[in-house]
DNA sequence: GCTAATTTACGACCATTTTCGTATTAACAA
DNA sequence: TTGTTAATACGAAAATGGTCGTAAATTAGC
Protein backbone atom coordinates (compact mmCIF):
# COMPACT_ATOMS: atom_id res chain seq x y z
CA UNK A 1 0.00 0.00 0.00
CA UNK A 2 3.04 2.62 0.69
CA UNK A 3 3.27 4.32 -2.23
CA UNK A 4 5.62 6.55 -0.37
CA UNK A 5 6.01 10.03 -1.34
CA UNK A 6 8.59 10.92 -3.51
CA UNK A 7 10.05 14.14 -3.89
CA UNK A 8 10.67 15.29 -7.08
CA UNK A 9 13.73 17.02 -8.34
CA UNK A 10 14.17 20.90 -9.69
CA UNK A 11 14.03 19.29 -13.74
CA UNK A 12 11.15 17.19 -12.87
CA UNK A 13 8.84 19.48 -11.16
CA UNK A 14 9.46 21.74 -14.98
CA UNK A 15 8.42 18.64 -16.65
CA UNK A 16 5.30 18.32 -13.86
CA UNK A 17 4.25 21.72 -14.87
CA UNK A 18 4.30 21.28 -17.94
CA UNK A 19 2.08 17.64 -17.26
CA UNK A 20 -0.21 19.38 -15.04
CA UNK A 21 -0.97 22.47 -17.96
CA UNK A 22 -1.49 20.27 -20.91
CA UNK A 23 -3.27 16.93 -18.87
CA UNK A 24 -1.36 14.30 -21.17
CA UNK A 25 1.59 14.87 -23.53
CA UNK A 26 4.07 13.43 -25.86
CA UNK A 27 7.82 13.40 -24.70
CA UNK A 28 8.39 15.86 -28.01
CA UNK A 29 5.18 17.93 -26.26
CA UNK A 30 7.09 17.95 -23.07
CA UNK A 31 10.42 18.81 -24.94
CA UNK A 32 9.44 21.62 -27.26
CA UNK A 33 7.73 22.89 -24.05
CA UNK A 34 10.86 22.58 -22.06
CA UNK A 35 13.26 23.69 -25.15
CA UNK A 36 11.58 27.49 -25.28
CA UNK A 37 13.35 27.96 -21.42
CA UNK A 38 16.22 25.82 -21.76
CA UNK A 39 18.81 24.06 -23.75
CA UNK A 40 18.08 20.76 -23.55
CA UNK A 41 18.48 17.22 -25.84
CA UNK A 42 15.96 15.48 -26.34
CA UNK A 43 17.22 12.51 -25.03
CA UNK A 44 17.82 13.96 -21.63
CA UNK A 45 14.00 15.21 -21.32
CA UNK A 46 13.17 11.71 -22.54
CA UNK A 47 15.45 10.02 -20.02
CA UNK A 48 13.70 12.11 -17.29
CA UNK A 49 10.46 11.33 -18.08
CA UNK A 50 11.90 7.51 -17.98
CA UNK A 51 12.98 7.86 -14.74
CA UNK A 52 10.02 9.68 -13.63
CA UNK A 53 7.88 6.85 -14.55
CA UNK A 54 9.88 4.62 -12.49
CA UNK A 55 9.63 6.62 -9.88
CA UNK A 56 5.94 6.78 -10.21
CA UNK A 57 5.66 10.54 -10.57
CA UNK A 58 4.04 10.06 -14.26
CA UNK A 59 2.32 7.38 -15.96
CA UNK A 60 1.98 6.41 -19.48
CA UNK A 61 0.30 4.99 -21.98
CA UNK A 62 2.36 2.45 -24.02
CA UNK A 63 -0.27 1.04 -26.56
CA UNK A 64 0.84 3.26 -29.44
CA UNK A 65 4.77 3.21 -30.46
CA UNK A 66 4.15 7.37 -29.38
CA UNK A 67 3.93 7.12 -25.87
CA UNK A 68 1.33 9.44 -23.79
CA UNK A 69 2.52 10.83 -20.63
CA UNK A 70 0.36 12.52 -17.88
CA UNK A 71 1.00 13.54 -14.47
CA UNK A 72 0.72 10.46 -11.28
CA UNK A 73 0.87 13.00 -8.76
CA UNK A 74 -1.50 15.46 -7.35
CA UNK A 75 -0.56 19.20 -8.16
CA UNK A 76 -2.05 20.45 -4.74
CA UNK A 77 -0.62 17.76 -2.77
CA UNK A 78 2.62 18.18 -4.31
CA UNK A 79 2.49 21.77 -3.57
CA UNK A 80 1.64 21.51 -0.07
CA UNK A 81 4.59 18.96 0.21
CA UNK A 82 7.13 21.44 -0.64
CA UNK A 83 5.67 24.08 0.91
CA UNK A 84 5.81 22.83 4.29
CA UNK A 85 9.06 22.07 3.32
CA UNK A 86 10.33 25.50 3.09
CA UNK A 87 8.16 26.87 5.85
CA UNK A 88 9.77 24.20 8.10
CA UNK A 89 13.33 24.69 6.97
CA UNK A 90 13.31 28.30 5.71
CA UNK A 91 10.91 30.17 8.05
CA UNK A 92 11.03 28.21 11.24
CA UNK A 93 7.89 26.43 10.76
CA UNK A 94 5.73 29.47 11.21
CA UNK A 95 3.45 29.86 7.82
CA UNK A 96 2.77 33.30 8.73
CA UNK A 97 6.02 34.31 8.29
CA UNK A 98 6.20 32.92 4.78
CA UNK A 99 2.57 34.71 4.12
CA UNK A 100 4.02 37.72 5.11
CA UNK A 101 7.51 37.98 2.85
CA UNK A 102 4.89 36.62 0.10
CA UNK A 103 2.61 39.28 0.64
CA UNK A 104 4.30 41.65 1.66
CA UNK A 105 7.78 43.38 0.76
CA UNK A 106 6.72 43.02 -2.43
CA UNK A 107 7.83 44.45 -6.10
CA UNK A 108 5.47 42.07 -7.77
CA UNK A 109 1.99 43.46 -7.13
CA UNK A 110 -0.62 41.47 -5.18
CA UNK A 111 -4.33 42.59 -7.15
CA UNK A 112 -7.41 44.52 -4.32
CA UNK A 113 -9.41 40.96 -5.56
CA UNK A 114 -6.64 38.83 -4.68
CA UNK A 115 -6.23 40.26 -1.44
CA UNK A 116 -10.04 40.12 -0.92
CA UNK A 117 -10.00 36.22 -1.58
CA UNK A 118 -7.26 35.98 0.76
CA UNK A 119 -9.36 37.65 3.23
CA UNK A 120 -12.31 35.71 2.90
CA UNK A 121 -10.45 32.74 3.45
CA UNK A 122 -9.04 34.42 6.78
CA UNK A 123 -12.72 35.01 7.52
CA UNK A 124 -13.68 31.23 7.38
CA UNK A 125 -10.30 29.90 9.06
CA UNK A 126 -11.26 32.73 12.30
CA UNK A 127 -14.72 30.97 12.51
CA UNK A 128 -12.99 27.79 13.31
CA UNK B 1 29.51 44.39 -10.27
CA UNK B 2 28.47 40.92 -9.75
CA UNK B 3 28.08 39.56 -6.45
CA UNK B 4 25.63 37.16 -7.98
CA UNK B 5 23.03 35.03 -6.20
CA UNK B 6 24.27 31.90 -5.22
CA UNK B 7 21.57 29.57 -4.14
CA UNK B 8 22.23 27.60 -1.05
CA UNK B 9 21.96 23.98 -0.68
CA UNK B 10 19.83 22.31 1.88
CA UNK B 11 22.57 21.61 4.18
CA UNK B 12 23.50 24.70 3.77
CA UNK B 13 20.26 26.38 4.63
CA UNK B 14 20.41 24.46 7.90
CA UNK B 15 23.12 26.22 8.64
CA UNK B 16 22.86 29.94 7.79
CA UNK B 17 19.01 29.09 10.17
CA UNK B 18 21.78 29.14 13.32
CA UNK B 19 23.87 31.82 12.08
CA UNK B 20 21.17 33.83 11.59
CA UNK B 21 20.07 33.20 14.99
CA UNK B 22 23.40 33.20 16.79
CA UNK B 23 24.83 35.92 14.81
CA UNK B 24 28.60 34.67 15.05
CA UNK B 25 29.28 31.06 15.77
CA UNK B 26 32.34 28.73 15.71
CA UNK B 27 32.82 25.52 13.22
CA UNK B 28 31.24 23.69 17.04
CA UNK B 29 29.14 25.77 17.87
CA UNK B 30 26.80 25.38 14.53
CA UNK B 31 28.31 21.40 14.44
CA UNK B 32 26.37 20.71 17.73
CA UNK B 33 23.04 22.27 17.21
CA UNK B 34 23.26 20.28 13.99
CA UNK B 35 23.94 17.33 15.66
CA UNK B 36 20.68 17.85 17.61
CA UNK B 37 19.24 17.40 14.77
CA UNK B 38 20.97 14.74 13.03
CA UNK B 39 23.50 12.45 12.73
CA UNK B 40 26.57 14.05 11.12
CA UNK B 41 30.29 14.14 11.47
CA UNK B 42 32.53 17.56 12.96
CA UNK B 43 34.37 17.51 9.89
CA UNK B 44 31.51 17.22 7.97
CA UNK B 45 30.35 20.29 9.17
CA UNK B 46 33.55 22.43 9.05
CA UNK B 47 33.48 21.34 5.02
CA UNK B 48 30.45 22.94 4.80
CA UNK B 49 31.33 25.44 5.87
CA UNK B 50 34.41 25.78 4.56
CA UNK B 51 32.74 25.68 0.68
CA UNK B 52 30.14 28.60 2.21
CA UNK B 53 33.33 30.32 2.83
CA UNK B 54 34.18 29.86 -0.51
CA UNK B 55 30.51 30.55 -2.35
CA UNK B 56 30.52 34.37 -0.02
CA UNK B 57 27.65 32.56 1.97
CA UNK B 58 29.19 32.91 5.13
CA UNK B 59 32.41 35.22 6.25
CA UNK B 60 35.01 34.64 9.03
CA UNK B 61 37.21 36.01 11.40
CA UNK B 62 40.68 34.25 10.71
CA UNK B 63 42.15 36.03 13.37
CA UNK B 64 42.31 33.66 16.30
CA UNK B 65 42.89 30.07 15.90
CA UNK B 66 39.03 29.28 15.82
CA UNK B 67 37.55 31.01 13.04
CA UNK B 68 34.68 32.59 14.22
CA UNK B 69 31.69 32.76 11.57
CA UNK B 70 29.00 34.77 10.47
CA UNK B 71 26.27 34.74 7.81
CA UNK B 72 26.89 36.88 5.09
CA UNK B 73 23.71 36.79 3.11
CA UNK B 74 21.06 38.65 4.44
CA UNK B 75 18.61 36.63 6.13
CA UNK B 76 15.27 38.36 4.56
CA UNK B 77 16.72 38.55 0.84
CA UNK B 78 17.48 34.87 0.81
CA UNK B 79 13.74 33.74 2.08
CA UNK B 80 12.36 36.30 -0.68
CA UNK B 81 14.71 34.63 -2.99
CA UNK B 82 13.97 31.17 -2.49
CA UNK B 83 10.18 32.11 -2.11
CA UNK B 84 10.35 33.81 -5.51
CA UNK B 85 11.65 30.86 -6.87
CA UNK B 86 9.22 28.64 -5.83
CA UNK B 87 6.07 31.16 -6.44
CA UNK B 88 7.61 31.00 -10.03
CA UNK B 89 7.85 27.57 -10.79
CA UNK B 90 4.90 25.57 -8.30
CA UNK B 91 2.48 28.13 -8.74
CA UNK B 92 2.28 29.93 -11.82
CA UNK B 93 4.04 33.22 -10.54
CA UNK B 94 0.71 34.06 -8.44
CA UNK B 95 1.60 34.72 -4.61
CA UNK B 96 -1.77 34.34 -4.17
CA UNK B 97 -2.14 30.82 -4.64
CA UNK B 98 0.73 30.16 -2.39
CA UNK B 99 -0.76 32.10 0.12
CA UNK B 100 -4.12 30.46 -0.40
CA UNK B 101 -2.12 26.72 -0.23
CA UNK B 102 0.14 27.99 2.98
CA UNK B 103 -3.32 29.13 5.02
CA UNK B 104 -5.78 27.34 3.72
CA UNK B 105 -5.20 23.34 4.01
CA UNK B 106 -4.24 23.32 7.15
CA UNK B 107 -3.36 20.36 9.43
CA UNK B 108 -0.99 22.61 11.34
CA UNK B 109 -3.07 25.68 13.10
CA UNK B 110 -2.29 28.99 12.74
CA UNK B 111 -3.57 31.07 15.39
CA UNK B 112 -6.07 33.45 15.69
CA UNK B 113 -3.47 36.72 16.07
CA UNK B 114 -1.09 35.75 13.48
CA UNK B 115 -4.60 35.91 11.06
CA UNK B 116 -4.77 39.40 12.54
CA UNK B 117 -1.41 40.00 11.87
CA UNK B 118 -2.00 38.77 8.25
CA UNK B 119 -5.56 40.74 8.19
CA UNK B 120 -3.70 44.11 9.16
CA UNK B 121 -1.17 43.73 6.69
CA UNK B 122 -3.83 43.09 3.68
CA UNK B 123 -5.56 46.01 4.63
CA UNK B 124 -2.11 47.99 4.58
CA UNK B 125 -1.41 47.10 1.63
CA UNK B 126 -4.68 47.89 0.16
CA UNK B 127 -4.79 51.04 0.89
CA UNK B 128 -2.08 51.55 -1.30
C1' DG C 1 59.21 20.36 27.20
C1' DC C 2 55.85 16.77 25.83
C1' DT C 3 51.67 14.77 25.14
C1' DA C 4 46.87 15.07 24.28
C1' DA C 5 43.18 17.54 22.43
C1' DT C 6 41.30 20.70 19.15
C1' DT C 7 41.16 22.85 14.86
C1' DT C 8 41.75 23.61 9.97
C1' DA C 9 42.84 21.88 5.39
C1' DC C 10 42.47 18.71 1.91
C1' DG C 11 41.38 14.94 -0.80
C1' DA C 12 38.70 11.08 -1.84
C1' DC C 13 34.49 8.50 -2.06
C1' DC C 14 29.57 7.74 -2.74
C1' DA C 15 24.85 8.82 -4.10
C1' DT C 16 21.94 11.46 -6.82
C1' DT C 17 20.88 14.28 -10.70
C1' DT C 18 21.56 15.74 -15.21
C1' DT C 19 23.49 15.14 -19.49
C1' DC C 20 23.84 12.94 -23.95
C1' DG C 21 25.64 9.35 -27.42
C1' DT C 22 24.45 5.24 -29.53
C1' DA C 23 21.73 1.22 -30.63
C1' DT C 24 17.41 -0.67 -31.72
C1' DT C 25 12.93 -0.66 -33.25
C1' DA C 26 8.88 1.07 -35.61
C1' DA C 27 6.57 3.97 -39.02
C1' DC C 28 6.45 6.03 -43.28
C1' DA C 29 7.45 7.55 -47.90
C1' DA C 30 9.31 6.85 -52.39
C1' DT D 1 11.39 -3.00 -50.75
C1' DT D 2 14.43 0.08 -49.13
C1' DG D 3 16.04 4.06 -47.03
C1' DT D 4 14.89 8.03 -44.10
C1' DT D 5 12.76 9.77 -40.10
C1' DA D 6 11.32 9.47 -35.36
C1' DA D 7 10.64 7.02 -31.34
C1' DT D 8 12.32 4.26 -27.17
C1' DA D 9 15.89 1.98 -24.39
C1' DC D 10 20.14 1.84 -22.36
C1' DG D 11 24.56 2.89 -20.63
C1' DA D 12 27.85 5.85 -19.25
C1' DA D 13 29.93 10.29 -18.40
C1' DA D 14 29.72 14.79 -16.05
C1' DA D 15 28.16 17.65 -12.34
C1' DT D 16 26.63 18.37 -7.80
C1' DG D 17 25.99 17.59 -2.94
C1' DG D 18 27.10 15.33 1.09
C1' DT D 19 30.11 12.30 3.71
C1' DC D 20 34.20 11.48 6.28
C1' DG D 21 39.27 10.01 7.05
C1' DT D 22 43.64 11.63 7.68
C1' DA D 23 47.33 14.89 7.99
C1' DA D 24 49.20 19.13 9.66
C1' DA D 25 49.19 22.86 12.76
C1' DT D 26 48.18 25.09 17.03
C1' DT D 27 46.86 25.27 21.69
C1' DA D 28 46.59 23.83 26.41
C1' DG D 29 47.49 20.92 30.36
C1' DC D 30 50.64 18.48 33.07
Amino acid sequence: MGAKYVKPTESELEILQILWKNGTATVRDVHEELAQLKEVGYTTTLKLMQIMHEKGLVKRDESMRTHVYQAAVNKEKTQKHLLTKMIDSLFGGSSTQLVLQALGSGDQKVSAEELEEIQKLIENLKKQ
